[in-house]
DNA sequence: CGTAAGATTCACT
DNA sequence: GTGAATCTTACGA
């Protein structure tokens, strides 16, 4: 595994074109000295700054969202009722962007995930809160730089670069508003997506 | 201070 | 497909 961390401006662009580039790429986190848990990453989606009203920066900075505001190459991890959620912050300082990652494919640390999760191997990073509890991401990790050398969690980039035509595009899952926005992004044909694309599409959407 | 909603997951019908 | 679990944050009174 190449350990070629992926650089702040690498996650300084519009979260719609991270979204994109980091499908692929590996997270890693280093629990500790004998354990690093690693997973590719397969789908993301993205979160805009301004006009996205399911986006947390829609009404401005808060405790909760305070890392989204943070410079591009941050982690922001929130809690949602029982699970972890985590996102990396793109863009510049003051645009709070940010890509939600919502399924990896296990890549090192399997049996230690298996564990954690209480379950088989194609359930365990199929969604935001199940890859969390996979790779022991909590709220201690909100806000930390993944881009310099020392941190606990970081992203380096894939062997191969994912194909364009080999992106799947749609709706946002699990939210309410901004539902026409199509800034959910996945490799095709991948087993560890979290869930088919929503079926109710607006007339005219060119996708999937 | 009380209440409602949520970028989810799981079990059940 | 539907609904409950479960808990922190946000917001209005």
């Amino acid at each position: 595994m190449q350990e070629k961390i992926l650089p702040r401006k690498f996650y300084a662009k519009d979260p719609a074109i991270v979204a994109q580039k980091l499908l692929g790429a590996y997270l890693v986190h280093k629990v500790s000295k004998k354990l690093t848990l690693i997973g590719k990453i397969v789908e993301t989606e993205a979160y805009l700054h301004k006009d996205d009203l399911a986006s947390h920066s829609f009404k401005g900075e808060t405790k909760r969202n305070k890392s989204m505001f943070k410079d591009a190459g941050h982690a922001y991890v929130y809690t949602l009722r029982q699970y972890s959620l985590v996102n990396v912050v793109t863009d510049r300082i003051g645009i709070a962007g940010a890509v939600l990652i919502r399924a990896i494919e296990p890549v090192q640390g399997i049996e230690v995930m298996k564990k954690l999760r209480k379950t088989e191997e194609f359930n365990i990073g199929n969604g935001p809160g199940k890859l969390c509890q996979a790779m022991m991401i909590n709220m201690s990790l909100d806000g930390i730089d993944i881009t310099v050398k020392n941190s606990p969690l970081y992203i380096v980039k894939g062997k191969e670069s994912v194909k364009a035509k080999n992106i799947g595009i749609s709706s946002r899952i699990g939210i309410s508003k901004s539902q026409d926005l199509q800034l959910r992004f996945w490799i095709k044909e991948n087993e560890h997506v979290s869930k088919h694309p929503k079926l109710t599409r607006k007339k005219g959407a060119n996708n999937i």
